[in-house]
DNA sequence: CTGAAAGCGCTTACAG
DNA sequence: CTGAAAGCGCTTACAG
């Protein structure tokens, strides 16, 4: 129960009343420069009734102008939101890791919220206050985006899907040119029968990616045979039961881009149990570089998508939003690397 | 800038002054039922020097007793606390997925922390005022323990390295369990030159984890070549570099049981550098389930660690606590299980 | 609808 | 080390 509270005692911080920094906005300050008394300025803070519209209007305008802020907002610790559709995501500790290097190195808290846990997810968020809130894989829609800024908290979506969300600023990755990079290192290896197992119909970022694998392909006068293009949900079942199917066609591909990392590990299965070999009889590109990706056997050659460097530049971005600047860039893309490991060589 | 305080205008809770709660107790009362003055209870609420150590610690004694809480308190969503020493760990998503349920459930936000970022997370904890804090690995020291008793928050080590942290509640796995079903697994396939690559000494986990395997032998009636026994970090490398040694020995093991997955994923390598198959060359047995066990080739078996569980258990504890019941258990170790897959077989 | 007056909870500056 | 007095920021009850 000692409750220091470090704004009153500590670093030399000039304080002059409780929690109340020097120069701070008080509710005095406001009803002066509105030209009305305390008392109103106060209803209005609290949403109570008997204030004329005009005049709630004016007070607002003004709160808003001095950036007021309550006493006790002061004495809770700024924090930054992030809020995950599901921690399912094997992106998620990652994207985590990026964010909390920023908001650590700013002395900033960092929360997280899954809103699958339900709709009541944003009342949370906001009764904690956060300077802003960073959505990852469009976790927040547009009525709960309209709530943010009804309450000038910024919102930033992180977001590997590459969907632009209602003008929300966004951090993403460049999914067309890994999608082109990873195919053209399987066009340089000799590869020209290369099968591309993409991900579902509404997923934008996956359909950059197979953008990006016929750009490619074209580029080199490489056919697609549409037996080789496969798509379905990003995971190790569907890679397996892809990979399976691609090796039984009568002429199988000597190669596979697959749209992410979990079904690059399903092809490794379905080689396995084929009895093929890869890199000898297959060749295989996954998408995204997750940690265990190195420690698949062989190797996993890769787009490693920066997702550490995603949730930073999301952070900052959200940051620098939070001062009310304008940041240089409203949408931001982090370029993507082709990691060439152990899952790719020449076909025989 | 509305910033409408739920706990004064909605639900019609009962309100006196700014965001006090009729019946909660002030510093007024604090201080009559602590024979001093109001400005006294104040000092010592903020730790502000020039209180006689006696009367701080009767005052500290009616505020813990009468449950004081700062106005601004009751504002606060209240949120319980996670402490990673660093969110490197692969434990970490699943961990957090545990402690998210159960917080979620009772309308309870999550933040974390990574202890790692400096001597100064505790200050930053405190000052967001937790209703408990949960450090994983060893994440808070003695020094930070007494200083959340100090303040009334309650402390739970989730603890997988089985180490018990100064009579700290805590939750961790049936370690020695783990290594005795592992090892017993092996046994009954036929192996009897079983091979065990360990943990670092310090951790307490991984000697439970040892011993559980001399059990099993001894009761196997087989025989523990200390050649076969071998430790270091518990990562892919050191496993790489152990199943490299074991396997150029004059008489290799049949079996390898390895302290955690990673040393497992570094033993696959080694042997597909060596030529030799798993499990038909080879078995090998790893620790904890993480979700790539499942995806790596062959599907490895491993004692699996109920991290999300034990997240669970250690939020519950920990929620528990903080409403100042005792809890049935101070310590909690729950059930590890084998999760054989197809990295076991005979031997040949 | 508005604000002067009263009052609450807490903190500070300072006299003893 | 302690507390009476003063004062701050905010809210409430009520008169106009």
């Amino acid at each position: 129960m000692t409750a220091v509270d470090p704004s009153v005692t500590g670093k030399g911080v000039p304080v002059t009343r409780r929690g109340r920094r020097r120069g701070e906005t008080t509710v005095a300050v406001v009803a002066r420069l509105a030209g009305v008394s305390a008392p109103t300025v106060s209803k209005v803070l609290n949403g109570h009734p008997g204030v004329a519209a005009e005049t709630r209007q004016r007070v607002e305008q003004v709160l808003r102008e001095q950036d007021y802020r309550r006493p006790d907002a002061v004495t809770q610790a700024p924090m930054l939101e992030v809020a995950f559709q599901a921690l399912e995501s094997h992106l998620a500790i990652e994207i985590m890791r990026g964010v909390a290097q920023v908001a650590n190195a700013r002395q900033l808290a960092v929360g997280f919220t899954e809103t699958a846990s339900g709709p009541g997810w944003l009342d949370h968020v906001l009764r904690r206050r956060p300077v802003a809130v960073i959505a990852v894989y469009g976790a927040a829609m547009r009525r709960e985006h309209a709530r943010l800024a009804a309450s000038g908290i910024p919102l930033v979506a992180l977001d590997p899907t590459g969907e632009p969300v209602h003008s929300v600023p966004s951090v993403g990755a460049a999914n067309w040119n890994g999608g082109l990079t990873a195919t053209r290192h399987l066009l340089e290896l000799g590869h020209r029968r290369i099968a591309m197992i993409g991900g579902p119909p509404g997923f934008l970022a996956a359909r950059a990616r197979l953008d990006g694998y016929r750009a490619a392909m074209d580029a080199a006068g490489a056919e697609v045979d549409p037996s080789l293009l496969r798509s379905g949900t990003l995971s190790y079942e569907d890679g397996l039961r892809h990979g399976r199917a691609l090796l039984a066609l009568p002429t199988p591909p000597t190669a596979v881009f697959c749209c992410n990392d979990l079904l690059a590990l399903g092809v490794y299965e379905a080689a396995r149990r084929a009895g093929r070999r890869i890199p000898d009889d297959l060749s295989v590109v996954g998408f995204d570089d997750l940690e265990f990706a190195r420690w698949s056997g062989p190797a996993l050659t890769t787009v490693r998508q920066p997702l550490a460097d995603m949730g930073a530049a999301a952070a900052d971005l959200a940051l620098t939003l939070a001062t009310g600047t304008a940041p240089p860039r409203l949408r931001l893309e982090l370029a993507t690397t082709l990691i060439a490991r152990a899952s790719t060589a020449p076909p025989r």
